[in-house]
DNA sequence: GTTCTTGCCGAAACCGGTTTCGGACGGAAT
DNA sequence: ATTCCGTCCGAAACCGGTTTCGGCAAGAAC
């Protein structure tokens, strides 16, 4: 009986074009062909030449995985994607992905993707991936205020880039939205229109964008000259179930808002219902603007007005700035941010009640019932 | 001066645990511990043993890139997310990716995805992943009815698994979702209604789903006994605004329908516009039923009814066949069905109005405006 | 005309695995 | 006591690259 692995796996592929053929056909040998690729400075610029072009004109392309076995590094951007996160990422994720691959494979990197649903099974995923080195480096999407995803990168010493910021942001590389500026723009914006009575529905505060939403609402009333009434700020409502929850008690105070900013559009989609069963309607009685662009908001009536963030290129300038910092940047030149764009949908306009009025409506609506 | 890459990257990272380390703590040679590690016969089962534990102590993770230059193959999966088509599988690819990468995960596979806006750039795309090896095999979504991917792999050699079905399924394994049979049920269910008038409004038909669908509505139709109506046959709406344009059509008829059977959820929601215009109620004088679950739905007043496909478990179930397929399983017994789940959502009812009284109602709300 | 550089390339080791080949050892058959 | 035959492992080649090292030839310095 011959020596044979349990499961002989069929291997069928063509061949290849290997540095050993280029080298054979020019004569030379594979060591010299490596360093005139990859621009070693003993090589001369008439055999670089020579070279370059016989690898192109037989169509060679180098193995990254051979490559990776002596670089440590095989080209390739890592991506966690958390699943337990009651994000709305979900919809943007195709446009990201389309961003980040498009980037990638312009460098000729490519990208490998995992799942998990955080906790341990995160630091297993990264690990993992890190150690087999089927990423060089990972993008941190959807990040958190004390984020152990870059504690524990740091510690590995492996590149990462982040798709919002941190608490601590030593070390850290990232491409961010303007959060806190579209807040600030959404109360000047209904301080435009005429509200006063403006509340504020937040996200989790486990996430950094919360801080950064919060601190540009209140950057927005101060600069209005508006105090902020503490009975209308809410938190952690990242759901429609949430959002409409806070509504109704925002609703219901002494002093109802006549508009409210809300950091996640999906919150803000949570509050059509509770609204419209109290007799207000949206864009009239109440005034709504969100952020995200998430496309249910497109189907709301009226639809939602919201500062709809570019996620195909959050995803093309994540792949290069992590590129950059794999190929040995320093991360603290790597910082970019872009601004969300205004996408107005009738769900905000003058007040056609004030604060007064909105209570006394809800007051009588709630006896009715 | 010394001999330099003229990118001379930065390159840190810890040690590894290699297949040498585990060898020299046994005393054993690394290729014993390989053999031993991948269940050749030669080696004795009590050295099997303790290589295995000594492995597992150790912590000791082969490298996939240092055997896939031997072996040719990764253990990564493929995917190349077309954006190109109009398609709803956005809102599923959330979904989608973690049950891949959760079935990958499970057997150490990883996966490797990319995008690209088919044609041309999908053939580059899939060629390069598999010349470089960063894919041992492909899942390929949204099946068209004729595939070019599907010949370019099978020409390739090149293992695959479907997302659905093709014209000619020779030598092809998949997984689908058995949307005709959702169809099927979709006119029983309307006919159980009492609704006799029933019109249908496919996909594009380069896709395959479009056929089978189209299918399962004419089988519905005889089974019901009823007649199909070729005035009542719509096609090519993908989309919301494709929907709506259908659904003016249908309306517009002289028999009109009294309900809508659609072959996926965005052209549904179409509906939504025209028929309250026209002063028809959805769900009371205008019946949908729909296909895919799209998350918009929901949202939808009434929300729509329709058949929901389990995104995680087809990917789930894809990586399981792809792996199998890469391992050399014959891909003709690599095919599984499952089926859609009704979400009734209050878009479909007994009707309220006959189609003459539909058509009657349509044309002098036309006049009056 | 030597000697010293410098430029440029070949040779070979190396990365972390897999796979082929052959030989040592022990037990059974002769 | 040989011979024969499996069993089981070591040795070494191999995969496709990268990187180190050393040496040859030509030009510069003496």
């Amino acid at each position: 009986m011959q020596n044979t692995p349990i499961h002989n796996d069929r291997i069928v592929r063509r061949p290849r074009v290997t540095i050993s053929d280029v080298a054979g056909a020019l004569g030379l040998t594979k060591g010299t062909v490596s360093r005139a690729l990859n621009g070693y400075s003993d090589i001369s610029d008439g055999t670089r030449q020579r070279v370059r072009r016989q690898a192109e004109a037989m169509g060679y392309r180098p193995l990254a995985q051979a490559q990776a076995i002596r670089t440590g590094r095989s080209r390739a951007l890592g991506l966690v994607i958390q699943t337990d996160v009651a994000d709305n990422q979900r919809p943007f994720l195709s446009e990201f992905l389309a961003g980040v691959t498009s980037a990638a494979s312009y460098e000729n990197w490519t990208l490998t993707v995992a799942t998990s649903r955080g906790g341990e099974e995160m630091t297993d995923t990264l690990t993992r991936l890190a150690e087999e080195r089927k990423a060089d480096g990972f993008i941190l999407p959807r990040t958190f205020y004390e984020d152990a995803r870059v504690d524990l990168l740091r510690k590995m010493d492996v590149p990462f880039v982040l798709f919002g910021r941190v608490k601590n942001p030593a070390g850290c590389a990232w491409f961010d939205i303007l959060g806190e500026e579209a807040m600030r723009q959404a109360v000047h914006r209904l301080y435009e229109h005429g509200h006063r009575q403006i509340a504020f529905v937040n996200g989790g505060m486990e996430f950094t964008y919360s801080h950064l939403r919060a601190e540009g609402f209140h950057r927005g009333m101060a600069e209005c000259g508006l105090a902020v009434d503490p009975q209308l700020l809410l938190e952690n409502a990242t759901t429609a179930e949430a959002g409409a929850q806070a509504s109704r008690i925002l609703l219901d105070r002494s002093n109802p808002p006549t508009a409210i900013v809300f950091a996640v559009d999906m919150a803000a989609l949570g509050a059509y219902e509770p609204a419209t069963a109290l007799g207000l309607r949206i864009g009239k009685d109440l005034s709504l603007i969100s952020y995200d662009g998430v496309p249910e908001g497109a189907w709301a009536q009226p639809p939602l007005t919201t500062f709809k963030v570019d996620s195909h290129q959050a995803g093309q300038r994540l792949a290069n700035l992590l590129i950059r910092r794999v190929r040995g940047a320093d991360p603290e030149t790597l910082r970019e941010t872009a601004l969300a764009e205004l996408k107005s949908g009738g769900s905000e306009g003058p007040p056609f009640l004030t604060s007064a009025q909105v209570a006394s409506r809800v007051k009588t609506k709630q006896l009715t019932d």
